[in-house]
Parts: C-alpha cells; sequence; structure tokens
DNA sequence: AAATATCCGCATAAAATTATCCGGTATTGC
DNA sequence: GCAATACCGGATAATTTTATGCGGATATTT
C-alpha cells in the first residue's frame, strides 16, 4: 500500500478537510450518494468520464475515513449501496456552498480558464 | 511551461473550485492576504514548513487566475504587496466555512488520520 | 449461446503536483 | 567588509494522484 513520505501537516482546519476530500471526485461522490445515486454502477453512470476502478478507490477511501458506510447485499446478483454517516452528512453544506460558489463565479471561472493556456482543452 | 494532457472538465461548480484552488496552500494564502499579510516575506514567515518557490508559483497562479493583485513598489529596497481582487474576496465566505467544519470536526478527523497508515506522521 | 448487468482487485503506467538545487540583484544594519 | 533582509526564476527531482491493463465471479435478459 502507498504511504505517503512527507509529513501530514494539520494545524489548521483547511488542511484537515484537503487531507481527506481532495480526490478528484469524492466531493461529487458524497453529494450524489446523499441525492439516492447510492450504488456503484449508479454513480459510475452519473459521473462522466470516471473510471471505475478510480470511483472505487475513493469510495473505499471515503469509507475508511468514515465519510460513508457500504453496505453488501448478498443477494443473487450481488448489490452494494453506499450510504453517508453523520461525519458524511455534515458536509452537505459546505459541499452545496462551494457549489453555489462556483456556479455564481462560472462566467469568470470559464475566462480565466480559457486564458490559461494550461488548461488545453476544456469539457 | 507545463500543459495538462487531460481534458479539464469543469461541468458542476465543485470542479471550478477544485481546477483553480486546489493548491497546497492556495486558500492558506487567500486566508492571510486578506488578513492582511500582504507581502511575501510575511506570507513566508505565517505559513510554516512552505518552500518560497512553491508560495510564489501559487501566488503566481492565483494573480493570473484573477484572485489576487501583485503590486510592485520599485523603492530602494525592493516591496512586494498582494491584495484580493473582488473575485478573490468572494471566496472568504467559503473558506470560513470550509475552515469552521473543519476545527468543528477535528476530534473525528484526527482519529481517521492517525487510523489510516498512509499517514505515517502528522504534525 | 451471447450479451449485459452486478460486483471486485492488483500491478503498473502516466500525469500532475510539490520540493529542492542551482543561480541571481540590491539595500540596510553592524 | 559581512550578515541579514527583500526579492526573483529556471531546471530537475521527488512525491502523490489518477488512469489503465490485465484479471476474476455470478445472474439475468435476448
Amino acid at each position: 500500500m502507498y504511504k505517503k513520505k512527507t509529513p501530514t501537516q494539520i494545524f489548521c482546519g483547511l488542511h484537515l478537510f484537503k487531507e481527506l476530500l481532495n480526490g478528484k471526485w469524492k466531493l461529487m461522490l458524497i453529494y450524489y450518494v446523499y441525492k439516492e445515486y447510492r450504488r456503484p454502477s449508479q454513480l459510475q453512470k452519473i459521473i462522466p468520464n470516471s473510471d471505475r476502478r478510480v470511483l472505487d478507490k475513493q469510495l473505499n477511501e471515503l469509507v475508511l475515513h468514515g465519510f460513508m458506510r457500504k453496505q453488501v447485499f448478498n443477494t443473487k446478483v450481488p448489490k452494494v449501496e453506499y450510504e453517508l454517516t453523520d461525519l458524511g452528512k455534515s458536509l452537505i453544506p459546505v459541499i452545496l456552498n462551494l457549489e453555489k460558489w462556483g456556479e455564481e463565479h462560472r462566467p469568470d471561472l470559464e475566462i480565466v480558464l480559457k486564458a490559461d493556456p494550461k488548461f488545453i482543452d476544456i469539457v
């Protein structure tokens, strides 16, 4: 398993957030589980251009870190569902706030992104 | 200059936020500039264990992306000051919200971090 | 029988970010 | 003169994250 080589600093709340929730799809996964897309296959469909293995990894971490619970149903066709823990639910207002900020400033931000040659193509 | 090789997706506000503000110290830099630590040397002092060149790079990006302005004073000893743009200021409530979430959940989050062998040592 | 749907996991490659190693100018204070 | 402060920047190394290439199982639908 991969281990970090650089000491992790958590002297402020921003770091705590960042260390645990920085994954490419993590906030979106939490949001969609909240919105009742609870099953891996549903999540893979609702999140475009995401790879199964990447989502899985992030879901596993979210479970490991206590933001979600994973329920496995041993039905004939295996079924899996995720649900938010209280800690996970506590993030919903934060996520909505971030989302709101992004959408409110989308016009400006899109200009900025398109002006930066680093972002070659934007979808 | 480095260019991304993977198309950047911005179909939701969360992505917009993430693409532009994911840098290790970016939110903290915005916060401290807001708190009147405007000069590079001040920022380098107030942010422990940060490297000058990394902070510089992030500051340059924040300017490039319109969150800050950089003012250069051609005094005998060169002086530089950063200040937030309106776009930068619009992030303050978001940052405070993230910080608040982190601090409110610090006890839980520290346990989680310490339980994860990935984070070998935490400062 | 074949296609589709449900799920899982390891090992490695590639990409992206962060850290470090060099280098530099000019002024102030002792 | 010499140390300290203020500032800047390119090139490369190291770390961390994300993507992909292989593999597997069982059950339902067409």
